[in-house]
DNA sequence: CACAATTGTATTGTGTGCAATATAATAAAC
DNA sequence: GTTTATTATATTGCACACAATACAATTGTG
């Protein structure tokens, strides 16, 4: 198999297609003003809320590169508060405010929204997501084995 | 299932693991000094040479305003030739130069490199990119159902 | 306790992605 | 054949990603 061709690479369809799932979220994430990046950080913080900037960033694979300004972007928009841990004030709490916390019940029927845009079964969706995430954690840097 | 959950989403390890990929490409595009995204750009023109923008546009899902710098930057690097087409000067012609032809040989081994990072076997990858591709049609703006 | 090493976050700079708009060339409509 | 619509690329602006660096707080070491 020649493997320098586009076809045969497993990456770009990996490439394409998370840009093009983003692209079926954009309008669902527009009525809440939100990017998808920015919809990950309000997910996590919905499920736990008071999370460092570290924490978030070991849950969404992300640095303080891009978590810091983006989070301050939702300072802005009144979604969250950022204060110094004041037991350890290296750290910065990220905490929900009253209208973060409301969002969520605008955000709820998102997923199934977005469930209907793939001509996939539950089942075959569980299969596909099980088969990425050990893909991740083969890469992710908590493996031993990529140093 | 409680679907606004991190965990039960199927679009979040696409993209954490879209980008995780990337980041082990990154030290073997380095010894070329390509980005990931000028890569496909590569792949493409290797493939075919003489693409419009437009062209290297539907391959990859990009529109000119993120070919067009990228495009002015492979140039730059003399890798390739962006020309009006005479014909139409409305279309731009890339072709590989010389050092862009070239190139080919020392990204040769990086599938096979890339592929020792993932612990899939060969039949497992297949079925992956072939689900993938699948989704990706359903999504891709040719799909008529999608407007 | 002083002081070096480490940790957590922020900052800077570069390169995408993508929406919105601009512009020039071609095609279509009349 | 002029006018209008469409097409192909470019430009602008914003928000990621991420490498590299900076910096302050904490921890480890003697």
């Amino acid at each position: 198999m020649k493997k320098l061709l586009l076809q045969n690479q497993l990456c770009f369809p990996l490439y394409a297609l998370s840009r093009q799932v983003t692209a079926v979220y954009r309008p669902l994430l527009d009525k809440l003003e939100l990017t998808y990046p920015q919809y990950l950080v309000m997910l996590v913080l919905w499920e736990a809320d008071n999370k460092t900037v570290g924490e978030l960033g070991d849950k969404l694979l992300l640095d303080s590169g891009t978590l810091t300004p983006l989070l301050k972007r939702l300072e802005q928009k009144k979604l969250i508060t950022r204060q110094r841990n004041p037991a350890d004030e290296r750290q910065v709490t990220i905490t929900l405010t009253e209208a973060g916390r409301d969002l969520q019940a605008l955000a709820a029927d998102i997923p199934t929204q977005l469930q209907a845009s793939f001509q996939i079964d539950d089942q075959q969706a569980i299969q596909l997501r099980q088969q990425l995430t050990t893909l991740l954690q083969q890469l992710s840097p908590t493996n031993e084995s990529n140093q």
